[in-house]
RNA sequence: GGAGACGUAGCAAAGUGGCUAAAUGCGGCAGACUGUAAAUCUGCUCCCUAUGGGUUCGGUGGUUCGAAACCACCCGUCUCCA
């Protein structure tokens, strides 16, 4: 299996500009990009598939760039369904400033095909207005750009000019890559097509017929119940540790179901294929084993949280799943409940108001049959009593009472 | 501009004078089972100082002993014609 073999067979390649021209080129190191827009501070497990498969090229022997959006950041990607809220200037260079120091996690610095960090604002950002239009908009013909999925679709709904703009400035993106580091390669999410042609078209009228660049894509990962990859009851789970802790940045992987995990496997472990036919195989010999879950939890979180974060969260795992918590010292009960919701309640208060004003219940109605349905227990014990009182004398070290509501539902009390 | 239809709980959708705090489905929460799963089954799902009370059916007024339901006006959505 050749590496582009893998990535198809790892379900990584939508589509391809030039198939076996890129299998020729792989055989010597090439110079690979992949662009992240700044659209929020914090990138989520939706944006691993392609940052992972820059690593992949990194391990192949190839040179990886993350181009951090910092330009067509503050232009916006035309979206499927509708014209973008523009971020202010602030908000994205802070945001570029984040998902740096996130996207460098996952490459390697060092060696001979040492990763590279660029942002697009150094060479768009000081462009004259009199250039963009005279060197590159000339470049360009409407009709053809008309033509590209992402702006079609949007003729009829309406798209601004700015965002009309985006595909020219990543184009240019490629350009100047190809430029300053013989980039060649492409790579993105398979909505990125139209932008990453448009790149090569660039490339081609700019260095003449003979410069070769290729655009790959791959497919957005899917879940087989349909709904949108990457939230979990409704939170996104992002790659930034204060957002979404190692805990829950675990726990959102040892839950992926049997159905999705071996897809997901291959997406994002760089586990080796004969590795994960073998967690196939035992996903379907022994599925409540969820190998294939915990291998991807570990490999990942590890990667996201290092080495201490993925113990904590395997720690805090156990004990809440397995163990009793009263069994933890006070301390470790605190350490593993840092990131569950604290509230700080007075001496005495009744277990209903408690519910109520740390939003465990919306209403003391729901509170109330939440206590009478046996769902809620505190400092391990189950509370069938609605009249139940908290005392602060028979809290944790007289300090914390740790509320559960349902199995996996923690919130820390203080008095 | 002309003709008509509609607006009910998170969503969808019944209900056309008292039996309606409002059927049913989805979603959500919880319980059982389980693998922290799926499927399934069960209960709950406006608020409260709770065998009772309060406030709801686009808004405002009105008819009536009594209105989500009838009337008037207003606001909003949709369809058809021009």
């Amino acid at each position: 299996m050749n590496f582009i073999e893998e990535l198809k067979w790892r379900g990584l390649v939508k589509d391809v500009t030039d198939y076996d021209g890129l299998i020729e080129a792989l055989k010597q190191p090439q110079t690979v990009y992949c662009g992240f827009d700044p659209t929020a501070d914090s990138l989520h497990v939706g944006h691993l598939q392609q940052i992972i498969l820059l690593r992949r090229y990194q391990n192949a022997g190839h040179r990886p760039i993350a181009l951090c959006g910092g330009f067509t950041g503050m232009i916006g990607d035309p979206r499927l369904t509708s014209e973008r809220k523009l971020l202010s200037h602030e908000d994205v260079l802070h945001n570029a400033d984040c998902i740096k120091n996130q996207l460098a996690k996952f490459l390697k610095f060092d060696g001979e095909n040492a990763a590279v960090m660029e942002n697009n604002n150094n060479w768009l950002g000081d462009m004259s207005l009199l250039d963009y239009l005279r060197e590159y908009g000339k470049l360009f013909n409407i009709a053809y750009m008309l033509q590209k999925d992402t702006i079609k679709k949007r003729l009829d709904s309406g798209l601004s000019y700015t965002e009309f703009s985006y595909t020219i400035l990543q184009a240019m993106d490629f350009l100047k890559l190809y430029q300053k580091y013989g980039c060649r390669i492409e790579i993105g999410g398979s909505d990125q097509w139209g932008n990453l042609t448009s790149g090569m078209e660039l490339i081609r009228k700019v260095e003449g017929d003979d410069a070769k660049a290729w655009g790959i894509t791959s497919p957005l990962i899917t879940k087989s119940d349909g709904t949108k990859f990457g939230k979990s009851e409704g939170k996104n789970i992002w790659l930034d540790p204060e957002r979404t802790n190692a805990y829950e940045f675990y726990q959102f992987w040892l839950n992926i179901p049997d159905d999705d995990i071996i897809d997901y496997l291959k997406r994002l472990s760089l586990h080796t294929p004969e590795e994960i036919n073998t967690l196939e195989e035992s996903m379907r010999a022994a599925p409540e084993k969820r190998e294939a879950q915990k291998v991807l939890a570990d490999e990942l979180t590890e990667m996201v949280h290092g080495r201490e974060g993925l113990e904590k969260a395997k720690k805090i795992t156990e004990t809440f799943f397995h163990g009793d918590i009263m069994s933890l010292t006070p301390d470790e009960m605190k350490d593993g409940l840092a990131d569950a919701e604290k509230t700080a309640v007075s001496d005495g208060i009744t277990l209903i108001d408690a519910l109520v004003s740390a939003n465990i219940a919306k209403s003391k109605g729901e509170a109330r049959r939440l206590i009478q349905q046996g769902s809620v227990s505190a400092n391990g014990a189950k509370i069938t009593d609605i009249e139940a009182v908290l005392k602060k004398s028979e809290a944790v070290n007289e300090e914390f009472t740790i509320l559960k509501k349902g199995k996996k539902n923690y919130y820390l009390l203080t008095f």
